[in-house]
DNA sequence: CAAACCAATCTGGTTAACCAATTTTTTCAT
DNA sequence: ATGAAAAAATTGGTTAACCAGATTGGTTTG
């Protein structure tokens, strides 16, 4: 038999798998809330693997708040309870990547909140932000480059004026991934760009308005050319 | 000097500071997408901090999409280009925790569309799950035992029969931290558990019936209670 | 008998050495 | 000079040894 290096989908399987040993060993073993998983060292013997990849699986699932790591002390399971744990496990389990028409839907459904938010919370800082984001959007498109980037940095300066941290960090999640395909597929011309000056213009000036009616409506006019894109193509 | 070990918090500054290091000699070096990072060994000289720090700096920053490690190569700069790079990397270290507040706006906004995109594409399996999730939520309540968790994972059934993979993420993320936060402040109390039956059952019909608007109407009416909660104390 | 103390043990975290695949450099025959 | 082959250096990943704080059980002491 040959030994070779694990390939990053045999990887996943690996933590995948470790992930559904310890739901079991859970159940098996009926730990509750607050209580203690054995060690690192005797799950990665018990398991028949590497301490690492235990580490690896349990940060993923600290991640997930499921478990907590107390230095000295021990890996715990969070106060979640069983039942709650044990389905969220399998739930984590079934995940698969997401495409980019579910990024798309979800970007859309998160934008359409956070420019509202923004517009309810925005403060001075937040403005001075969004104005230069919106600059150098401008500039990038009268120069004829490609302005993705200034783009989604300038929707990320909106979520950020949102004030909630949660819309936030998946503004954040997202985007990388959103700007890959965006490129790739060559979702916005030029042409678009243009329009698309004037569209984060009007956003920008009802979140300055503090107008969360307006700034959501301006938004979904945004977003008309991406919502087309994307559920009428392939 | 006394040498002591970290605490969590100075292990996250510790990060912090990697982040925004790479950051900065990103930005020096005029790395651009595809470029190759120094070695981790490199890194960990240069910062003056042990490699496993580094490592998981840029497993952070792996997972916000920014960098890619291949093994036996080297890590690269993501296909988002310099400005946005820089950008997220700013967001990502201003980033702070969520408020129990935010918590819920978030998964208010989450659970109307997932229920909307539920109702529109979940299969029979889906069905299955969801009226044994409602089951076990139901028995729960009616033998009047403590039911959040069951609740929830009900609401993570529809979430996963939405069929995006991006929202059902979020709501795995989300969930934890609601539970903990309601099992603290005992947002349900029992008699609230019996109207969520009902409304549970008819969330449950309505996306049976392929009814999506329906379906968030109900999911509406049953997040009345937690909405007034969540704005009007405090 | 209970409380305070102490040392052995166990813990997650850290460090350093090692591995094998990859990349770069060197070598050498054409 | 050139291109292929081989060897050396470099890489992220893995493993094992080590660290110091936390835990624990037994012992001592008031």
């Amino acid at each position: 038999m040959k030994v070779e290096l694990l390939t990053s989908n045999e990887k996943r399987d690996v933590q995948q798998n470790i992930i559904a040993k310890l739901r079991d060993l859970i159940a098996f073993k009926n730990l509750e809330p607050g209580d203690k998983l054995p060690s690192e060292r005797m799950l990665s013997e018990k398991f028949g693997v590497s301490r690492s990849n235990i580490r690896e699986a349990i940060q993923k699932l600290e991640f997930y708040g499921i478990l907590y790591s107390k230095p000295q002390s021990g890996t715990f399971i969070a106060d979640i309870g069983r039942i709650a744990m044990s389905g969220m496990m399998n739930d984590i389990l079934d995940l698969e990547e997401p495409d980019f028409k579910a990024l798309v839907e979800t970007r859309i459904l998160l934008e359409l909140k956070t420019v509202r938010l923004a517009a309810l919370r925005r403060t001075n800082e937040d403005l001075k932000a969004l104005q230069y984001a919106l600059d150098a959007y401008k500039n990038k498109v009268l120069n004829k480059e490609d302005a993705v980037e200034e783009d989604l940095l300038f929707h990320l300066a909106i979520a950020k004026a949102s004030k909630n941290s949660s819309l936030n960090t998946f503004m954040l999640i997202i985007t990388p991934e959103i700007i890959t395909n965006f490129e790739k597929y060559h979702v916005c011309n030029s042409n678009q760009s243009f329009i698309g000056i004037q569209e984060h213009e009007d956003i920008f000036q009802a979140i300055k308005d503090q107008n969360p009616k307006k700034a959501k409506e301006m938004m979904k006019i945004h977003f008309n050319v991406l919502y087309q894109y994307c559920y009428h193509t392939k």
